[in-house]
RNA sequence: GCCCGGGUGAUGGAAUGGCAGACAUGGUGGCCUCAAAAGCCACUGUCCGAGAGGGCGUGCGGGUUCGAAUCCCGCCCCGGGCACCA
């Protein structure tokens, strides 16, 4: 079906008739309107304005709607059946919509910037382009031989400069926006800048300019202070660092394992300078908005669980020996303040270096000094170190050195040393130890805790290893004892774990505040206002979310619409530069300098543009390119923008058609939020794409470029195709389509046994059926009935080449039916229907209606066969020579047009109509016609069905419970019992109690 | 450990409080055919029964209800997500 298709299996042609619908006829009547469509661009949706307007006025009555995939990467391979089936699903209900008078947008495009295109290029030489381009194609024939009705005017991909000239306009956008938390929205730098210049602000959330007024700041001082509220900002930090890909990843591409999400190579932390995303700004809208959308339950929980909102509370701990300064800790926990026995830090802590002390007191005891990690950790003495700040330093090499992937695979001891400093518990007024252990993560809260071992299982276990007071201030219940084997009101010393639960506080109060006998919700407001009270902290809300790390160390990306000046410091350039183009290298591997440095991006090596002489309004200077690319997320996160405008050269999409297609949903819903009304993509990018796409669609929003606040209104995961997967002896996959069963059962390939499990359908398990193949020997048509037949759209299912046979006989009758398989001449005529097939077809009418409505294409399918199987006994007792009746014929035909467009345009056309299909509107059932005169109700006596009786549909109950009293039959199943109540459901059935 | 899904014939699945197993595959028998099938017809949950008919049956155990695959409680199994996040 594409540029090399399989030759077509010889029909078994010598007998079969000329007309039958088999694979010949059928790839005959696919081509041949796919050519038409093409010609006629029947597909092409038209916006309300500008270039992609011609023919609007056609539709101008008609509710918009916008249908959506996930687009593809374009990979060499090409596409198995397991990828369409999003695809098909989007192709059929947009096509039914478009039936029931809709204006319908549904286009596809390439996410063709990535990985595989560059490290073929690595390989050969072959630049990138060219490998996406020719991969671009093949898709393309691909999905034009599905069938599916993508508006081609709209295409895009990535890779086109024309398209990512605007994701890097996006970027100078989010660059030029800071977050004001106050209004809770992004707001352009400038007026930052101004309010700050005015005087009408001071700060930003508290947080003055280097604790200064603006005015007395430096030129660089306040550009500083502006950089660091930007939307996007440069930030030293430790980074993934994943050397098997060669660049550095996010947090949500790396999995909890500490391993690429893409590859699965080990990932490393290395502190380095990269660009970030602001993303955590707007944790609490990305979490609170979940509730305006459609979206599957559990991708809405991997959402928020990922932004892991946790609300708690801001305690400060002054230093002991310098109350100036204090340690602030986030705790969900402030009623155990007064449990608090010791403070933890992370190793990356800034205050650690400021507080560490010149000595060990004469009482640290050796734990406390790194005698633990002797034979650990190479060159501690077996008594730990000689002072805090060795044991500090040598802590903090050794938790760098530790991956992610030894952090958790090593079991979770607790390891850790003593800064030598005490800070003072806010409510007991007690000296604490601090501590530094990489149990506490920088990224989390404030970097830092206090530790209640009495009540938090990982300070429970730290305690032990460290000999440190476990108080408890929350008195468990009694099983909680029992269930420990302990006397009631054991001490908390004595406990074997932590007590995590509510109880009744205890041991908690001081001339400010009492918690005694106070439940743990009361508790912690009390706690909370005297904090405030006293200064001593806050109630907060604290996310697991971190800020988006934005550099990748490749080739084949968007580059950044960025430069250095001599300085080092980074000035984005005007938009007026855009784009900034990929320039040509002669090797895209990266430059390795030395095992301890990141290899230099594959930029790095086209000198001669990574400097340039610009004049960025100061004169002509020379800058120095930013090196690294966008992550392959970047051009995801907006193409669904793209699709509505696509050749706008003056903006990224007019706003105009923006808002034309993106709001006010025409669905049913009250009150409608706007967006794509239907989104259909894989449950994989529930926190990478989905987050992403819906951070800067928030960004925009606020900025006044788009007009929803969210970009997808309904999303709808579709399930994979799983196929049998063969492994050899090693466990490594064989060729599946080379595995044969041999007598026993069992299964072998070259002679050698393997073992069958059943897996994704893909590359990596060699178990992919091409779509080409399927369509050669059955028709595309076949192919896009099965896979919507199969099961439902968001399950998972096994591919099986043996059960598609059954759709395809119910095309190829259907067919007969229609059209005699001898000469080819139409067996319809315009006589009517008999009552009992009419009041079939109006059933089906109204039952595939709302199947396809509801996305439930498996049903509508068997709705389609159960009618034609009626139609088809119908002839049959109507003896040799019958007709189908034209209105049957046309119904069924209008309402497999969504499904097998191909053969009903050939029936339609054959049925003597010269316009598409595609623009016919689906019949619409007769309510008349949906209730049978007659109804046959079950009977049931005692629950159990003992008779059918048939009544009038309008019998009322008295006629109804008389005629059921009097059935033979249910006397039999009575045998003399007394009827002690009567149920009735109307039309459906009557049960006797007796 | 916590949070989501899910468990129905030989198989994919239907039925979301009212006739369990629609539709399809496979299987069995028959028709057509020299022979065949991507053709046509019939049967096909399981057990008892020659049959009529009856018993049992939606992972397991309990409950609610006139009535439960469906709702509730407890458990088992499978799949997915999260997990040193204070």
């Amino acid at each position: 079906m594409s540029a090399a298709p399989s030759p077509a299996p010889a029909p078994p042609d010598d007998e079969a008739p000329r007309y039958r619908y088999g694979a010949t006829l059928a790839n005959e009547i696919e081509g041949r309107w796919q050519d038409r469509w093409e010609a006629e661009g029947t597909y092409h949706a038209p916006n309300p304005s500008g270039e992609l307007s011609g023919g609007f006025e056609r539709v101008a009555g008609r509710p918009k709607l916008y249908v959506l995939d996930m687009f593809p990467y374009p990979s060499g391979v090409g596409l198995h059946v397991g990828h369409p089936l999003g695809y098909i699903g989007t192709d059929v209900y947009a096509r039914y919509k478009r039936m029931s008078g809709h204006n319908v947008l549904h286009a596809m495009g390439y996410d063709a910037f990535g990985l595989p295109a560059e490290q073929y290029a690595v390989q050969t030489g072959q630049h990138p382009r060219v490998t996406t381009e020719a991969n671009i194609a093949t898709m393309r024939r691909q999905f034009r031989a599905l069938g599916l009705g993508h508006d081609d005017r709209r295409s895009v991909a990535t890779t086109d400069i024309g398209y990512y000239r605007w994701t890097q306009w996006i970027f100078l956008q989010i660059y030029h926006s800071w977050y004001d938390p106050e209004a809770g929205r992004a707001r352009p730098v400038a007026e930052l800048v101004a309010e700050l210049e005015s005087g009408a602000r001071l700060a930003v959330d508290d947080e003055h300019p280097e604790g200064r007024p603006w005015s007395s700041l430096s030129a660089a001082e306040q550009r500083a202070f502006v950089d660091d509220h930007r939307l996007v900002y440069r930030d030293e930090a430790p980074v993934n660092w994943c050397p098997g890909l060669g660049t550095v990843l996010a947090n949500e591409e790396v999995t909890p394992d500490g391993r690429s999400e893409r590859g699965n190579f080990p990932v490393y932390k290395r502190p380095l300078q990269q660009w970030k995303m602001r993303i955590t700004a707007f944790a609490e809208r990305l979490l609170a908005d979940l509730d305006l959308i459609e979206w599957p339950e559990r991708i809405k929980a991997m959402q928020r669980n990922w932004i892991g909102r946790s609300v708690g509370a801001r305690v400060d701990f002054p230093l002991a020996h310098d109350p100036s300064t204090a340690i602030a800790v986030f705790t969900t926990r402030p009623d155990t303040l007064f449990g608090a026995t010791y403070l933890v830090l992370a190793p990356e802590h800034p205050l650690v270096g400021e507080l560490v002390a010149g000595s060990w007191g004469d009482a640290d005891p050796a734990s406390w000094r790194g005698a633990g990690l002797a034979g650990v950790v190479e060159g501690v003495p077996a008594s730990g170190w000689g002072s805090p700040m060795e044991a500090v330093a040598g802590y903090r090499r050794y938790a760098s050195s530790r991956s992610d992937v030894e952090r958790q695979v090593e079991s979770r001891v607790k390891t850790g040393v003593f800064t030598g400093a005490f800070a003072v518990n806010p409510t007991t007024g007690e000296h604490v130890p601090v501590f530094v252990a990489d149990y506490v993560l920088m990224g989390y809260g404030t970097g830092a805790i206090m530790a209640v071992p009495a009540h938090d299982q990982r300070d429970f276990e730290f305690s032990a290893a460290f000999g440190l007071p476990v108080v408890g201030v929350v008195r468990p219940p009694a099983v909680w004892f029992a269930e420990h084997g302990l006397e009631a009101d054991t001490r908390a010393s004595a406990w074997p774990e932590a007590f995590t639960g509510d109880g009744v506080h205890m041991a908690s109060a001081n001339e400010g505040v009492s918690l005694d006998g106070l439940a743990t919700a009361e508790a912690v407001a009390a706690v909370n206002t005297w904090l405030e009270s006293v200064g001593a902290g806050e109630a907060t809300v604290t996310y697991r979310l971190r800020d988006w790390l934005f550099s990748r160390q490749r080739y084949w990306g968007e580059p950044f619409p960025v430069v250095y000046d001599e300085d080092g410091l980074p000035v984005a350039l005007p938009e007026s530069m855009l784009p900034v183009t990929l320039p040509e290298v002669d090797d895209y591997t990266p430059t390795v300098v030395d095992d301890d440095r990141l290899p230099e991006p594959p930029l790095g090596r086209a000198k001669e543009w990574a400097e340039v002489v610009l004049d960025l309004g100061e004169g002509p200077r020379t800058y120095r390119r930013e090196l690294d690319t966008m992550p392959q997320w970047a051009g995801s996160c907006w193409y669904y923008l793209r699709y509505l405008d696509p050749g706008n050269e003056a903006a990224l999409v007019d706003p105009d058609v923006e808002r034309y297609w993106m709001q006010g949903s025409t669905q049913e819903r009250q009150p409608a939020f706007g967006g794509v009304d239907l989104y259909v993509g894989g449950v994989e990018h529930a926190v990478l794409h989905l987050l992403y796409a819906r951070f800067w669609h928030k960004v925009l929003f606020d900025l006044g470029h788009v007009s929803t606040p969210e970009p997808f209104q309904r999303l709808y995961n579709q399930g994979y195709i799983l196929a049998d997967a063969f492994t050899d002896e090693r466990g490594f996959p064989v060729e599946a389509s080379a595995v044969v069963a041999d007598a026993e059962g069992g299964f072998s390939f070259e002679g050698r046994p393997v073992r069958r499990e059943l897996g994704k359908m893909g590359k990596s398990l060699k178990n992919a059926v091409s779509p080409d193949a399927i369509a050669a020997e059955y028709g595309t048509d076949t192919l896009r009935l099965y896979e919507m037949a199969m099961g439902p759209l968001d399950a998972d299912r096994p591919w099986s080449g043996r059960d598609i046979v059954g759709v395809h006989r119910f095309l190829q009758k259907l067919w007969r039916n229609l059209v005699d398989e001898e000469t080819g001449a139409l067996r319809v005529d315009d006589r009517a229907p008999g009552d009992d097939l009419r009041r079939t077809l109006h059933r089906t009418i109204a039952g595939v209606r709302a199947d396809m409505e509801g996305l439930r294409f498996n049903t509508a399918v068997a709705k389609l066969i159960e009618a034609n199987n009626a139609l088809t006994r119908t002839l049959a007792q109507a003896g040799a020579g019958a007709r189908a009746p034209r209105e049957v014929a046309e119904a069924l035909v209008l309402m497999l047009a969504p499904l097998a467009p191909h053969v009903a345009e050939e029936l339609w056309a054959r049925l003597g109509h010269a316009t598409s299909v595609v623009w016919t509107e689906l019949p619409t059932a007769d309510p008349a016609l949906l209730v049978d005169e007659e109804v046959e109700l079950p009977v049931q006596v005692a629950g159990k069905v003992r008779a059918r009786v048939r009544v009038g549909a309008g019998a009322d109950e008295a006629a109804v419970q008389a005629a059921v009293l009097a059935d033979e039959a249910v006397q039999a199943a009575l045998a003399g019992r007394a009827v002690r109540r009567v149920v009735m459901v109307p039309g459906r059935l009557v049960n006797l109690v007796v």
